[in-house]
DNA sequence: CGACTTTGACCGGCGC
DNA sequence: GCGCCGGTCAAAGTCG
């Protein structure tokens, strides 16, 4: 979407519209016509690369999830895998960050999606609020109530590691480690350890009732503010998906949900059933809401109207 | 008063 | 065997 993304938010209803219509009088069909194909065109042009960045999920998570030679699984949850790599040994940048992490960082570690053992490792990093110290947990919010057993300070990191533990089930065996990155101060990074073996909480079931929005607020180097959302509000329904894929910061809440640093990228990767849903529906709406149509029609119209004063029109 | 956080102590793995 | 270090425990403190 490229700029016309304020056109749901115009003020421009029916009635309005039907007013510029006059204004359109040099030929209000073409133009309407002009404008509905295009508004087609994009509809399309967007269902094509929602398609395509899917598939790349798809590629990612069958990787993730194809039967692998992996080295057998530490017992269970039990101790994290010392996942200290050589690797991350080597980059003191970000010492608390785990395996996924250690990709992230070093090209040479690029290759191991197959390498995730059962215990699942990810890890997020996320841009935050370099003063609020406390907020660690909070700032990296993924939807899932999290309680705090402890916190240390390790070796390669003057800032403190918290541990959380999943509070939403007590028998749930995911941990959490928050760390704030040695090297950038407002880069958190949460390191996840383990899968959920119960719902979601009341907080993210809401997020997936309410279409599933994933904020991520891009921290480095481009800042634009959704840089890569969708956003459709038809039919009373407002569907947003964030489809952000940036390398290095970003925040993460999940529905149904992981959140991988795979090659240097963070995924989010949605369940397939999820994924499959949300586009089915984001099609469905884009193809057959003649609402949407005519909303993105008469944002497109007032656009043009907003223009019209420089515009030289001969009548 | 209960839930949650803080923090020092303890435990176990790992390298030397 | 020893020491280091990351991870966890649990008592004390804090907050609503």
């Amino acid at each position: 979407m490229d700029d016309d993304g304020d056109g749901s938010s115009s003020p421009t209803d029916d009635s309005a519209a039907a007013g510029l219509l006059p204004l359109f009088s040099r030929s209000p069909a073409e133009d309407l016509e002009e404008k509905l194909r295009r508004a087609t065109e994009e509809n399309a042009r967007l269902t094509r690369a929602l398609d395509a960045i899917l598939a790349g999920h798809h590629a990612h998570q069958r990787a993730l999830l194809a039967p692998s030679p992996s080295p057998p699984p530490p017992s269970a949850t039990a101790r994290a895998p010392s996942v200290s790599t050589s690797c991350a040994a080597r980059e003191d940048a970000a010492p608390a960050v785990a395996a996924d992490a250690a990709s992230t960082a070093c090209p040479s570690r690029q290759q191991p999606p197959t390498a995730e053992p059962r215990p699942k490792v990810r890890t997020v990093r996320v841009r935050a609020d370099a003063t609020d110290a406390n907020s660690m947990a909070e700032t990296v919010k993924d939807g899932y109530q999290w309680r705090k057993y402890g916190q240390k300070v390790t070796r390669d990191n003057p800032y403190p590691r918290a541990y959380f533990r999943c509070a939403f089930a007590p028998s749930c065996p995911v941990k959490k480690k928050v760390q704030r990155c040695a090297e950038d101060r407002s880069m958190l990074v949460a390191t996840y350890e383990g899968e959920h073996n119960h719902a979601l909480s009341t907080q993210t079931a809401e997020f997936v009732a309410s279409g599933c929005t994933t904020s991520q607020h891009a921290g480095g180097s481009s800042t634009s503010p959704l840089p890569c959302s969708i956003s459709i509000n038809s039919s009373g329904r407002t569907i947003t998906l964030d489809l952000t894929n940036q390398a290095g910061s970003g925040s993460i809440a999940s529905c149904g949900v992981e959140a991988a640093a795979v090659s240097g990228e963070l995924v989010t990767v949605l369940s397939p059933e999820l994924r499959r849903h949300l586009v089915e529906e984001v099609v469905q709406v884009l193809k057959n809401d003649a609402e949407f149509v005519e909303a993105v029609t008469n944002a497109v119209a007032a656009r043009v109207v907003d223009q019209i004063p420089h515009i030289p029109v001969h009548l």
